[in-house]
DNA sequence: TCTTCAATGTTTACAGTGTCAACTATGTAA
DNA sequence: TTACATAGTTGACACTGTAAACATTGAAGA
């Protein structure tokens, strides 16, 4: 009875590829002043610490896993939040624009790992990946209807949506980092900011 | 005669901190692929390892004075953008934005770096600087006199200055990580986006 | 002028990291 | 049963940030 205590691990443990992600998703999530390494990834998930390379070719591989999951998460988010019915085009701009941002501010460190180098790097081509890109998708179809009903300007669609995804973006970014400081910009800056680019969007 | 080959080093070097700050600017300027160590600067200063420790506590310091300079240098472009005369406060929006956005494509990795944790964190507090936020104060004397001359609406400077400099922000970070996927975005986009942003300016 | 000291360097050491190679255990196909 | 590919462990390597101990030096006071 040495250590047999509960489910003594089969030692081919199964599903350690999920695990691993798993585990470094929360720790992602809990998440306080980035670091992270594959060493402690290992080590919770009680496993050696070469383990996680026969699962991923290296770290950068794990994070690209960890940001397309973000961006799958991001899509069913705003996919959620937009499906109910009867709101008119300015409502499902506003909803998708606090929708992303508050996906941003609500797993701040994954959000950022979508964007940054260290999960794109390598041979996976994050950016370039269907799962990524159609977070955006979501959004342009928002603005894609809008322009149908006659609410939004037509045309320039691309422009419409470089705009809105650029101001998503830079508010999560901003936000997260703590800068949209009161007395610079205001106690409601997001709303504001959203508000102020809607009149641009009008018809 | 032995290595006296041209000036031979005082050994006390006289201005390290300068030469840290120049090599290690110089070394994010060049940089592919973001990776900067402490002793690599050291290395190209050709001191050892551990000297940089007398001038910065730690490597999150010197960050956090690169940051910092380039904030101000940032700030010097778009004051040297707008100085001339005889522009519409359109034109100043414009102007403001695409030097804003061209100092970050130009400066990827410094311009990150302004905006990373890891030139924060220590007790530098880059974001709450002075010389950190008046560049900011730039794009808001932008939109301020514009109001003042009627060209843009009036009242909620606030929202106006967040969503500016979310939309330059959002851009250029975007632009960085090489996101503006024309197929997505079209050929133009940051253009179309400020574009867009303006018509919700405009009075 | 000599001495002392603080500032500024260097050396050495340590813990922690990503990664690789060599080894081991195991479930599956021949 | 045997062979093998898969999935795990161990141990090593080069590299990092950082700290402590030591060395050099220019300047201030005796």
């Amino acid at each position: 009875m040495s250590e047999s205590n509960e489910t003594k691990r089969p030692y081919h443990h199964g599903s350690l590829k999920k695990v691993i992600v798993d585990t470094a998703l929360s720790m992602l999530a809990e998440n306080n002043g980035w670091h992270f390494t594959l060493r402690e990834v290992a080590r919770r998930a009680e496993v050696s610490h070469a383990a996680p390379y026969k699962h991923f070719p290296d770290k950068n591989s794990l994070l690209a896993e960890l940001a397309l999951i973000g961006f799958d998460q991001l899509r069913a988010e705003l996919i959620r939040a937009l499906k109910s019915e009867g709101m008119t085009p300015i409502d499902r701009f506003f909803i998708a624009g606090k929708t992303y941002i508050n996906f941003g501010l609500t797993n701040p460190s994954l959000y950022k790992l979508m964007f940054s180098a260290e999960a794109s790097g390598g041979s996976s081509q994050v950016h370039l990946d269907e799962r990524a890109m159609s977070a955006l998708g979501v959004l342009l179809e928002v603005l894609e209807s809008g322009q149908n009903q006659k609410v939004f300007k037509r045309g320039a669609l691309n422009d419409q949506t470089a705009a809105c995804w650029a101001q998503v973006h830079g508010l999560t970014m901003l936000s997260i980092d703590g800068l949209l400081y009161e007395e610079k910009v205001g106690g409601n800056a997001i709303d504001g900011a959203l508000k102020t680019l809607m009149e641009g969007l009008k018809a």
